[in-house]
DNA sequence: CCCCGAGTTTGCGCCAGCGCAAATTCTGCC
DNA sequence: GGCAGAATTTGCGCTGGCGCAAACTCGGGG
């Protein structure tokens, strides 16, 4: 796996600033799995016994509430660490990983995280760096509930989905794994419905392209002034 | 000022696990000082120069929509850390911290935190943790707002502050620095109208006792009953 | 190639909670 | 002690978006 690996894992942000011969020791204290579609990489409420780095797909992380309800926390892109509960102080992982394609994970055990910030002090400044960016966005998630219209929270969401793991076609913009209405109203404090009528009113003005697990779009402009603009639709 | 804070500061929870000497030196590259209520201790956007500890009194952190809305991230209450964007990698403040009531806070240069951070192990542990801690409180507060409804929330929100920085007073338990209507609205993403509609319900119930920027809570037991209740008023 | 089931679309009725507006009550300051 | 301004309360009408239900569509497995 070594050398698979290191090819892969040296062009990712996280391992910058590590010389090759770090990004082997860390590579050697790491664990390689596979994790098909659908299957849970870490429970929410379990013993946090591993942080994570995906190497390849897409990872969904869920919270779901006392009464079942689940909300989308965010999805993971290649190159991202996660699970960094035990960094954080916590013993339990806050929420579930799924992967929404088939992945490919390090996971090195939280036993050694203390070891190899320590001594990968870029490591580390990276993951809390990447920590801090999470808390931010998630703040800007609470004011986008707390101040925008459905409308413009879903707008945000798909803008912010094309940026982050939008893979360009002739087409627009597709968002590069599979992701249903529910996913979307899960991302956004809102139901599978009202997700549903407003990408259909938006594939009518030709500004996406949609169909079943499938979002491309095509005029981010214009959903940039939607995501914006408080009234009119 | 360093004898007097020297007291305050050892029975702190972020100073535990530093030896006397230890906390003299941490204090010794502090500055200290005094913000009167309603003036920001700093502001959102603006260059992240210092962290800070708050010593005394109250500090609201809020974020301000790019058109004049502000959400209330948070409220800081004393022997926390706040302003730590540096320790994140950011460069400026994501939001802005205002002095709910006058306060007291000591404020170390960013430039510091790496050094502080190495030589303190434990000072910097304690603040990972803490941001892990407010990390998912956020996105708990994102759940519960995709998942709640106002009335839910407005009751979680309140017993948090009872929790966090209640006082226990004959007649309840009493938030102890002023808080309004448009205070709760902002934490909970609703209208001051809704939010005085509510505690006006409660407290005909005798549930809580409100008068003018001030709440004291009466029965937390049937508060939680509200706010984990999702059908039935 | 057909069928099954998950995912999606769409119609309809309703209501929680917002927006607006006006009245009322504090409270700190002069 | 009274006044001005801020905070709060309350009424009223409206609507965004949810809940429910039913129809439809598509893609993959048999």
């Amino acid at each position: 796996m070594a050398a698979l690996d290191r090819s892969l894992i040296s062009r990712l942000p996280l391992f910058r600033g590590l010389t090759p011969d770090e990004q082997s020791e860390l590579l050697r204290s790491a664990r390689s799995s596979r994790y098909a579609k659908d299957t849970a990489i870490f429970e929410q409420e379990t013993d946090a016994h591993s942080f994570f780095v995906l190497i390849a797909g897409h990872i969904r992380v869920v919270r779901t509430t006392p009464d079942g309800q689940q909300v989308i926390a965010r999805y993971i892109s290649e190159g991202e660490i996660f699970g960094v509960a035990a960094a954080l102080g916590r013993t339990t992982y806050p929420a579930s990983a799924v992967a929404a394609v088939d992945c490919v994970v390090l996971a090195w055990p939280n036993a050694l995280w203390p070891e190899l910030a320590r001594r990968f002090p870029a490591f580390g400044a990276t993951t809390y760096k990447t920590v801090g960016n999470r808390l931010q966005e998630t703040q800007t998630r609470v004011m986008e509930m707390s101040t925008e219209q459905v409308e413009q929270r879903v707008a945000h969401a798909l803008l912010r989905l094309a940026n982050q793991t939008g893979r360009k076609t002739d087409g627009g913009i597709e968002i590069d794994f599979p992701i249903s209405r529910q996913d979307i109203a899960e991302m956004t404090g809102t139901t599978l419905h009202t997700v549903s009528r407003l990408l259909s009113k938006w594939e009518e003005r030709g500004i996406i392209v949609s169909g079943r697990q499938k979002v491309t779009v095509k005029d981010p402009h214009r959903l940039v002034v939607l995501a914006e603009n408080r009234d009119k639709g």
